[in-house]
DNA sequence: CCTCTTTAATTCGATGCTCGAAATAATTAG
DNA sequence: CTAATTATTTCGAGCATCGAATTAAAGAGG
């Protein structure tokens, strides 16, 4: 149910709009706060004060922008790089980076740890995670505030355990707990495609603002959704598994150990293994370059052969996969992303015609796909920002939080 | 993003509160509300006064409820019946019924009208509906203040229009427009499955509480579903239309006009045509009754005949739904309802294969059934409940919304 | 160089909210 | 009839926002 509001909580709330509001235009005067927020002048005199005074805020005396007018001039706000430090890490296939950024997002060191996960056991892994991490901070003279790890997999809903992950046999393994101890920060494990879809929607908040879906095209299929703005995530685990909707009841072996996933067909894998007609139940070598994969591509284009089969069935796969997403929460944009994306151009028109095909193709369906051919920068940018603003979320005052009191119409069962 | 705050957004939230307790536990006195709402009794005193002014909230003084105590009585509060009146209506094959009720949600008058849905069009049903709803007030000497009508069909996300039904040709009916016009209070169009999902909701808390999902198995197949608390809608339409999940691409027609939908499988009509060898694309009548299912039910458990294999067909197609909803979910827990639960021991063991044989059944997937035979009781508490419920955020002050300052964890990206 | 105008930011008093403590009200116990 | 007990209201303190008035810091102009 919901609970009780104090005058604490307003100034929370407000505290949060402030940042929220320097985080994204960078520097703004205090006359420029109030306009944003809509609060007073004197409230945001106010709350910046404090702010400056736990150096969360900092005065940009400095430049003068040029521009010459009348009157008292304003003082920019920023937020104080110095404030904080924040860690982002990517676990994906047989590579481990780390990005260290200060509180404006600026970045101060990064480094890449190359080595084989798939036969690397979760306790070395997690070794060679701190030590990537120590090694990456050593140029900065300060403690870390937030860690978040974008990892391949399935992770649980509270960000804390890697339950399941295609890239190391282990299971179940605590990182958050194992990283808490080490760096006495908060520290959440994501999932990559989650932290693709943050970043786009940082992005570019005009198009990805409330409704939309990121799907990654790679050697697996993933999927970051969006749904009221939110980050959708399962009950029990991070979930939104779209690669693993069943795509035919038993039908070819997925990664996963299922049969039948749309990540069977739409993989990587099981492109390849489509192609070069491989049995079903076969899961060819992990090393698929993206040489390899252009070049199936290209004849796939050139051709019509077992090649373009194998394309049109990973479309159909996909399309049939966006279809049931789509009876369930209505069509919304998609942004692909990823290698995959490189022969999207074969796949586009079958997926389109399974969606049409469907129940969703009777309403006024929205096809409307943009690409991205490479995950690598959105997984970081989604992830230094989840950190950022989780730091945002302990400088406010987090853990209360306050319920909306009139949820939108009658949605409203409390 | 996040919006300022202020204190009088702290009173209605607060107020909010208090109805809400009181909504939930009938009668309290001032100091259980304190201690209910954890606010102080100052403040509850001030509250309860304003709404004692507001005739919201009444005095109960008469009942000594028996047990003789220490000290200065405390006197009862209540919700005040006469505060608001309500219609709940219910648009279903053949049957247009409209409940009465006070704002306690005591029902004081119903009826029902008994006519051809598939052979009315839209202008006529609105003109049915609106006379229903004049003669069902007509013992009642007051106004409407909320009006809910649950309809199995695809109504917009806003609960404004009823865009398609299958109990009637009308597409794109503004219900919700012309009721507002006619009674001049605030209406919404509601799914039905939702209105059942809300129900069991408020019936049962303890187990309905934040995740779980409602199944309708009747002659077509509907789903409402609640996540994190609140219920579940597309971006559009009510959207959630797990009947119209695609089971087999190019598969059996539906009464959608698609091809493969869940729906064509394990509906009444499915049932019953796969179980009769009719062509998969022909659509039985519409006439089935419960009669004629147990009739089916019990043929299919004595004999291992063309009955059986209808009903484990159905059973595959509602398991790889469940199986492709929890992909992207995880597993909650499920409460089939409606005449189809007749007929869930055959069932049952097929739609737990289909899950455990997916990729949702790799993780330590709940497999968790209730059965509620009947969907008319159900769906006329949510609709009662949805209506009142709208009433006490009338008066709470709704409108604006008090955002969450903090989101759970890194969900957060504002 | 001094004053006026203009715009930014702060300060101050008013108002609204919750809360704790004290006061008041309405009972039973004896 | 008085004391004890419990419920509710009243009152002052504390905190937050806001509008108006004040102070601060520039350019414009003679």
């Amino acid at each position: 149910m919901q609970v009780k509001a104090g005058s604490d909580l307003v100034r929370k709330q407000n505290r949060a709009v402030v940042i929220a509001a320097l985080r994204k235009r960078l520097r703004l005067s205090r006359t420029e706060l109030s306009a944003a927020t809509s609060l007073s002048p004197s409230t945001v005199s106010a709350i910046t004060s404090d702010l400056m005074n736990e150096n969360v805020v900092l005065e940009l005396r400095e430049p003068d922008n040029g521009l010459v007018k009348r009157g008292r001039p304003q003082i920019a706000l920023a937020l104080n790089p110095a404030r904080a430090t924040i860690a982002a890490v990517e676990l994906s296939l047989n590579l481990m980076s780390v990005v260290i950024s200060d509180y404006s997002g600026m970045i101060l060191n990064e480094t890449a740890d190359n080595f084989n996960t798939g036969t690397t056991n979760s306790v070395d892994i997690l070794t060679r995670m701190t030590s990537s991490i120590q090694k990456c901070m050593e140029p900065v003279s300060s403690q870390l505030s937030a860690i978040v790890v974008a990892v391949q997999g399935r992770t649980d809903a509270e960000g804390r355990d890697l339950l399941w992950s295609p890239i190391s046999p282990g299971r179940d393994v605590q990182l958050a707990d194992i990283l808490e101890a080490e760096f006495s920060a908060p520290v959440t494990i994501a999932n990559d495609c989650s932290m693709i879809a943050a970043a786009l929607r940082w992005q570019n908040a005009e198009r990805y603002g409330r409704d939309f879906l990121a799907v990654l095209l790679s050697h697996g299929i993933g999927m970051g959704l969006y749904l009221n703005g939110r980050l959708f995530s399962g009950t029990k685990s991070s979930a939104a598994e779209f690669g693993h909707m069943q795509y035919k009841a038993d039908g070819a072996l997925c990664r996963c150990g299922s049969k039948g996933c749309i990540e069977a067909y739409a993989g990587d894998y099981a492109i390849w293994r489509s192609a070069y007609r491989l049995p079903e139940d076969a899961l060819p070598p992990a090393d698929l370059t993206a040489i390899d994969m252009r070049q199936l591509a290209a004849r796939a284009r050139s051709t019509d052969g077992p090649e373009r089969r194998a394309y049109k069935q990973a479309a159909a796969a996909i399309g049939h996969g966006l279809a049931n997403l789509f009876a369930l929460i209505d069509s919304v944009p998609v942004a692909f992303v990823g290698s995959g994306t490189a022969a999207f151009d074969i796949m586009e028109p079958d997926i389109e015609a399974a969606i049409r095909n469907s129940n969703a193709g009777a309403y006024d369906v929205l096809l409307d796909f943009d690409l991205y051919d490479s995950e690598t920068p959105l997984i970081r940018l989604g992830s230094i920002m989840t950190a950022l603003l989780s730091v945002d979320e302990q400088i406010t005052g987090a853990g209360e939080t306050i319920q909306s009191i009139v949820q939108t119409n009658w949605r409203a069962l409390a």
